[in-house]
RNA sequence: GCGGAUGUGGUGAAAUUGGUAGACACGCUAGACUUAGGAUCUAGUGCCGUGAGGUGUGUGGGUUCGACUCCCUCCAUCCGCACCA
């Protein structure tokens, strides 16, 4: 009986599903594991081929760790809200949690398909009120908490309320934007509302008036990693800056713990980067500069104090608060339009356009701090009115743009560095040492900066400062379809209602659109609407959809817990996720909020860890591979790709199922679309059609799209996975190719042959003595493959899979000892492949995943003699067998009087040789 | 512009501390077998050359007995950030 793979998966993902098989216990004995994937949003498309790729990698560590005797924890669930389930509410006005479900229960049936080994028991959805009510929770001690600069980590706000009623808020070292001082007596004065204002100021969820991205066709604000290049991520609509009263994540709070944080864990460099990029850290020093005639001074941020000297004038972002009193009479009217100029231009011209330089001059001076000169204080757009003090001192011989923008004003350039020429341009390396720069002179770069610094400070110029570009995250969405706040209203202050009272649900709306007045839907629900109903209204808002993604790998750890949203017992036990496999998309969002939740949740003492993934896979992403046919120009006749040359053809997309191997199934094509069906075709000599092809994201224009379903239904699951693995480094993007998958399928059918005869029944038996050449395959391929599994090496070991197939036909080995070692190795790959021929060699049913890994024994791999390549000038020419008892000297002579040597030698002597014993002989002529 | 990654046959790719470049597959060529199959088996397959041999890991250089691997230069592709003071 040949292998029936259809059969044989659907019996034993019943056989899982009915015994349980896959449930984990915090009680079993082993080490623990925990392998994570990035949980889907479930779309109404289902997967593709690219999807699982991630899933079977986790899959296939999760089963080997499991072998190994870690207790492995491996769980799934859905990121279940979010925009596309909302849209399609508002077309059909379908309820989103209807859509939502029956996506998942496709996406249930897929992932079943391919033989995972999640604990379903575990599921979470982020949409499920058992789930959200946690959600909300968290935000509430979030609200609770703002970030104590001293200590390092959040604390509770009743604790700063015990410091504003003792001393005011002059001794607080708190993260807050809040600039004004008050003492303890007044603040016993402020009225409720005015203490709940300033202790928004505070709070790690915050609600401030604040600059958000505006997407008027989403209808909702964006985060910042949801806006690419001046478009939302999603559906690519405008977005415009916009003022709004926002809930906020004062994610800043822990710019240095997220920084410092990433130096521990086991992520790619790129990742890394990418999240020290968006953190942005640059140290330098804030210097203030006072004005010539008027009182208030100007601060700005340096990361090159040094070059303090160098300053020959000063620029504002045109936004900047002082622009307005500072600007003289006759610059009125030029400053007024600059800065109308630039209001208008949108944030995407201003970045698009960095090469023309524009600036007006404000006629006012400043005043150097140090030498006491004046200097022009000017307005130019290249300045941020985000980014620091929203004032820069220029240093034109030191910086490339204050370099041009004072050649293209005219403004005098002073060189404060020693022997270097600025004729060309800005010189903007750290190297070199100063000059005409007082008590700066003669010093290096970096020694000018600490100088400067300490001069700075004892003078009370200037001050130390680090700045961070990380902004905080706006957590408000005008949607339905999110988490809503736990939150109500009471004369318009903000309050959160009891823990008794969670979840707060989603209430039932007549429409998902938001109101007359451009509130969000929530606000058509009425007051018997809502489950809990408190203060004169609700929140409006939802949370946004990285809300819930930031802690469900801990409610893995203990899904149906009522009363916590994780037992401390249970996140000790599982501690951090060991494993994390996802996209690389989540770069700069998912994964930097999920760290700073679990740095404030471990703040709290409510886990205790405060990274949240240990070590970190992005797989790369599948790309499709588009099939062409090749049309004549206003005909049905469709050439062959070979046969094309010299004609003017027409490319046309051809849905890749009709296409194997680029030959084109012609009935299927006929088929296909109505106009084909009576195509004619130029064909290839051999009568062939074939297609032309090429690499193109998978999208159903292209009919590019493939399925993991079809190719289950053709070769089953565990072809596809040991494929997927095949492909390449798991890290690495490449283009989906269905070609290879046949080689794949046939070694799993000469392999299911190596253990059935044709009754269907094993042929192995038990041997007294093993074949010496059989232990060896066996022991070489456990030694590869743990080897390769213990770095991620996902694909080489499915070639070894195959080297030990090929050489165990080649030895025709029957040996039951050795066949049933080797299906424990491809078990991780293969499951149901192994659990079917498991039970045919023997085995109790259902058994190989408590069977134990195979142990390497170095004994079956010890040779006697070896190939020795014998190389001239480190160019292999032959090899020749050698005992590898031979001492250094015996092998070198043994060598030098073969008679190839002799040939190779041609007649000269060698200069040296090179002897490695058991590797390499090396003649030097 | 800055940062990160990657360049190896017709294709996907191996080569873990420098030691036989191209394992394992796909594809292709030739053959065997057969109630013709997307089956199985055998042989071959980097390039040039009939051959001996030469040559070959993006380019150019260097270190070394020996370099895909280490160092420097340049080029190309992909990704991220981008007037960040």
């Amino acid at each position: 009986m040949e292998y029936n793979f259809r059969e044989i998966e659907s019996k034993w993902i019943s056989f899982w599903k009915a015994n349980g098989s896959y449930n984990v216990s915090e009680n079993s004995p082993g080490e623990k594991y925990y392998v994570l994937d990035m949980f889907p949003y479930p779309s109404g498309a289902g997967l593709h081929v690219g999807h699982p790729l991630g899933y079977i990698a986790s899959d296939v560590i999760a089963r080997y760790k499991k072998l190994l005797g870690y207790n492995v924890l491996h769980p799934m669930g859905y990121d279940s809200f979010g925009l596309p389930a909302e849209q399609y509410a508002i077309q059909t006005g379908q309820h989103p949690a209807v859509t939502t479900n029956k996506n998942i229960e496709r996406y249930r049936d897929q992932l079943d398909q391919l033989g995972f080994c999640y604990d379903w028991e575990r599921e979470v959805r982020t949409s499920s009120p058992e789930y959200y009510k946690w959600t909300q929770w968290i935000f509430k001690q979030l609200f609770d908490c703002y970030y104590d600069k001293e200590s390092k980590q959040a604390e509770r706000i009743s604790k700063l309320i015990e410091q504003f009623e003792l001393t005011g808020n002059a001794n607080v070292k708190a993260e807050t934007e809040f600039d004004k001082t008050f003492s303890a007596s007044d603040w016993k004065g402020f009225d409720n509302a005015k203490k709940e204002t300033i202790l928004q100021e505070y709070r790690l969820a915050y609600l401030a008036e604040s600059w958000v991205n505006w997407c008027p066709e989403l209808g909702t604000v964006l985060a910042n990693d949801e806006v690419v290049n001046g478009k939302s991520e999603r559906g690519g609509h405008p977005v415009l800056q916009k003022k709004m009263r926002q809930w906020s994540m004062r994610i800043k709070a822990y710019s240095e713990r997220l920084l410092q944080g990433l130096n521990e864990i086991d992520w790619t460099d790129s990742l890394k980067e990418q999240q020290r990029n968006w953190i942005g850290k640059s140290v330098g020093c804030s210097v203030s500069f006072s004005l010539d005639n008027h009182d208030k001074k100007i601060e700005v941020f340096t990361t090159r104090p040094d070059t303090i000297y160098g300053v020959s004038f000063m620029v504002l972002a045109p936004e900047h608060p002082y622009v307005k009193e500072i600007t003289t009479q006759n610059n009125t009217s030029a400053v007024k339009s600059y800065q109308e100029s630039a209001s208008k231009k949108s944030e995407r011209d201003r970045q698009s356009d960095v090469k023309s330089i524009s600036g007006v001059n404000t006629g006012a001076f400043a005043i150097h701090p140090l030498s006491g000169e004046k200097i022009e204080i000017w307005i130019a757009d290249y300045v941020l009115a985000s980014y620091g003090t929203g004032a820069v001192m220029a240093v034109p011989c030191g910086d490339q743009r204050d370099y041009d923008f004072a050649k293209h004003f005219g403004i005098a350039i002073k060189n404060i560095f020693k022997d270097i020429e600025i004729e060309e341009g800005a010189h903007t390396e750290k190297t070199g040492t100063l000059k005409g720069s007082d008590f700066l002179n003669n010093l290096t770069v970096s020694e000018g900066i600490k100088k400067a610094i300490t001069v700075l400070e004892e003078r009370g110029i200037g001050k130390g400062k680090t700045n961070y570009r990380l902004r905080d995250a706006v957590f408000s969405r005008q949607r339905y379809w999110g988490e809503p706040f736990p939150v109500y209203y009471e004369n318009d202050i903000p309050k959160t209602v009891d823990d008794a009272q969670l979840p707060i649900e989603l209430p039932k709306v007549d429409s998902y659109l938001p109101t007359k007045d451009g509130e969000p839907p929530l606000a058509r629900a009425d007051k018997s609407a809502w489950n809990h109903f408190e203060g004169d209204r609700m929140e409006f808002n939802t949370m946004p959809g990285w809300a819930g993604s930031s802690w469900y790998f801990l409610r893995y750890m203990d899904p149906k817990n009522l009363n916590e949203f994780v037992s401390k017992e249970r996140s000790d036990y599982w501690g951090q996720v060991d494993l994390y496999i996802g996209g690389a998309e989540h770069a700069t969002g998912h994964l930097l909020y999920a760290r700073f939740w679990t740095k404030f949740l471990f703040d709290q003492g409510y886990i205790s860890f405060d990274e949240p993934f240990k070590k970190l896979i992005n797989q790369g992403m599948i790309l499709g591979k588009s099939s062409f046919v090749y049309r004549l120009p206003d005909t049905n006749t469709f050439i062959s790709k070979n046969k094309i040359e010299g004609q003017n053809v027409q490319a046309i997309h051809v849905d890749i199922s009709l296409v194997e191997n680029n030959h084109l199934n012609i009935d299927g094509f006929k088929n296909w679309r109505k106009e084909y069906r009576n195509a004619t075709f130029i064909y290839e000599d051999d009568g062939a059609y074939i297609c032309g092809d090429e690499v193109e994201k998978m999208s159903k224009s292209k009919y590019n799209v493939q399925t993991p379903d079809e190719l289950i239904q053709k070769y089953g699951a565990d072809t596809l996975r040991l494929y997927e693995m095949f492909l390449g480094p798991i890290e690495q993007s490449k283009p989906w190719d269905t070609k290879g998958i046949s080689g794949v399928h046939n070694f799993l059918r000469k392999c299911w042959r190596l253990y059935c005869g044709p009754d269907g029944s094993s042929i192995l038996q038990f041997q007294q003595e093993p074949k010496k050449a059989s232990l060896k395959t066996l022991h070489k391929t456990i030694k590869k493959v743990r080897e390769d599994l213990d770095r991620f090496s996902l694909n080489t070991c499915v070639s070894s899979f195959m080297i030990a197939v090929n050489e165990f036909t080649e030895q025709k080995c029957n040996d039951l000892e050795v066949m049933q070692q080797f299906l424990i190795l491809l078990a991780p790959y293969a499951p149901h492949f192994c659990e079917e021929l498991w039970m045919k060699i023997g085995k109790e049913e259902g058994t190989l995943f408590t069977a134990k890994y195979p142990v390497f024994d170095q004994s079956h791999l010890v040779e006697d003699s070896f190939d020795y390549p014998i190389s001239f000038n480190g160019k292999m020419r032959f090899k020749a067998n050698f005992s590898l008892s031979l001492s250094r000297d015996e092998l070198q002579s043994q060598v030098e009087a073969l008679e190839l040597t002799k040939k190779w030698l041609d007649g000269k002597t060698p200069k040296k040789v090179i002897v490695v014993p058991g590797k390499i002989v090396n003649i030097v002529v």
